[in-house]
DNA sequence: GTGAAAGCGCTAACAC
DNA sequence: GTGTTAGCGCTTTCAC
């Protein structure tokens, strides 16, 4: 079945030099130097005339490293034991989060290339078996994103050999020392309750979902009672409602609603329609996250908008650095969000 | 740095027998049924006790097998070496390839993960040294994306020695012989067609770019013009005009017009609007794939739908087949399109 | 500048 | 059921 291989021996003998020098010639950049070129130009030529291909698996195996950085997405460690269920495919298939986790691929896809590092994403890093599958050598380090911060997940990464980067997490969170990028939920909601104050609206309320998916959706609940009073907003904690209670979402005591992210206020829409709340007249609505799924949404949607490629490109930057033991003291890189106005915003009617 | 793995040896003479029979309980479920239940039951204990984790590299290594599928998803074998430039993540962010490759890769892994496949995206997969790179043993298979069908395209795929599935290309374009899967873009175009002409459209021009993206842009307009007489339409080759040539395209010579991709749809869409057109009831406009972008474009776009998911899904099962062994003759597994209607279309107002 | 020896951790093949 | 032997292809170490 297979073509037997061409292997660095091959190469040496005909060359009429030793393996190692091969090596030294066709991979170890650092040390070719100390091969004399017309030797050089000999194992090259035998290379070539043998069709030598460097068999990356032998390397990584006697090197230790893979050069390659897997993925974790998912809401929680469960997840990829559902793929094939899946949550995984529901997920990336749905504009929300799909749509976000592709921008932040793109940036971590931009930021492993540029170092020189794959991206694997794998069915059996997680699951049953976590701690052994995120450290057994299929990849140099990991990037989590979007993780619960529960104690057994806590637990699984203190266990964890690999080095980590989390994004959308705090270190904190897991109770571990560990390098995360995450984007500005307090100042974010900010420009969101900003907004809606200069705007004219006093009655703000902040709407979410029962189980929120992850500690984001807290702290960005936190952030908007920390910072509504400061914005002449007069609210308290009964002015965080639950999506489903449209009672009290559409009774008219609110000209304007905060979502913890843009999920909830698609799911808000088409309720306010049905029952005749015109939106942004009657009920200004401000997401959070601002995919393209908000242009996709009628009105299209005003919302917060993370630094998602940027967040990506700079967890594989402390992913790097941290494998190479360059990192003493893992840091917590927070990036500022932008403010993208749409249609579901107005001043308020009445 | 590392803390000393622990391998089967340890295990083993923890446990007291030897290292196969260790790795026949860990590692190799069809074997291990021949190992009694007391020596497999020390043995697990002993592996618990150590904290055993198996050396995948090393696996992979000794098995020739990685379990690993590769995704090689650009406009031609050049997009990895743009990379950072970057050519591939312009299309990952952009909407409409970015869109579509999201629903593809979510059926490749979807795949994948069903057969224990793991996904790779890799820098060096291709560039100077692509049939080194796609047979250095780094995964088992390849999923080509989206390929010019070039002669030194051609040339690359018949020194690879992986196992290959195209996906949005024949194996005749390349002049080899390999398993694909493609949608049917010939019965897609019928679609357009016929909802224009079911419309009371007669007057249809077919809008595409003057260099096409892949072989399939070309494909749709010899389908379009395959089938338009068909559906009592007149058009001759004079009808497939340049994107760029608005005089011809918003002459008021169309009352509607079929695109080789969303993307030229949504570049036409602004410009219509700057001069003037009124879509649909000046001028009907169709899509091709009909991704998410299409909801994002006003008018919402119509557009014929490929059917993204169930091509990754069967391009991973081939793959699969392909790699164990068991294609003989490799197929071309064809797709119907489907067909979804949005705004951008109506019957024509003269 | 070059090479010999050794071994990374695992498993195929075969013997017992 | 279990163990022995051998070696996958490469690189590290150290000697020359």
């Amino acid at each position: 079945m297979f073509a037997l291989a061409v292997t660095l021996r091959d190469v040496a003998s005909r060359a009429g030099v030793s393996p190692i020098v091969v090596s030294r010639v066709l991979h170890n950049k650092a040390l070719s130097i100390r091969v004399a070129e017309a030797t050089a130009e000999r194992v090259r030529k035998a290379a070539q005339d043998l069709g030598y291909v460097k068999n990356v698996a032998a390397v990584n195996f006697r090197t230790r490293q893979t050069l390659t950085i897997g993925i974790l997405h998912g809401l929680g460690f469960d997840m990829p034991t559902a793929v094939g269920g899946s949550r995984y495919s529901e997920f990336m298939l749905e504009g929300i989060i799909g749509g976000s986790f592709r921008i932040l691929l793109n940036g971590i896809i931009i930021g492993a290339f540029h170092h020189g590092y794959s991206i694997i994403l794998c069915p059996k890093l997680l699951g049953q078996t976590a701690e052994e599958a995120m450290s057994d050598g299929r990849c140099d380090g990991l990037v989590l994103y979007n993780t619960d911060h529960t104690e057994a997940n806590a637990e699984i990464l203190r266990k964890c050999t690999v080095p980590i980067v989390l994004v959308h997490s705090r270190a904190s969170y897991f109770d571990c020392k560990l390098p995360s990028v995450i984007c500005d939920n307090h100042q974010g909601i900010g420009l969101a309750v900003e907004h809606l104050a200069k705007l004219g609206h006093r009655r703000v309320g902040f709407v979410k979902e029962a189980r929120p998916l992850n500690a984001e959706m807290s702290e960005r609940e936190d952030a908007f009672f920390a910072q509504a009073h400061a914005f002449g907003l007069n609210v308290d904690r009964s002015d965080s409602i639950d999506r489903q209670d449209f009672d009290t979402i559409f009774s008219r005591r609110y000209t304007a609603v905060i979502t913890s992210h843009d999920g909830v206020a698609g799911f808000l829409i088409p309720a306010a329609e049905a029952r005749g709340i015109r939106i942004p007249e009657d009920l200004s609505i401000v997401g959070f996250d601002s995919t393209s799924y908000c242009n996709e949404l009628r009105p299209t949607l005003t919302s917060v908008r993370q630094p998602l490629q940027v967040l990506g490109e700079h967890a594989v930057d402390l992913l790097v650095q941290s494998i190479r033991g360059e990192l003493t003291d893992p840091p917590q890189l927070t990036f500022p969000c932008g403010f993208d106005v749409r249609e579901s915003t107005s001043p308020p009617a009445h």
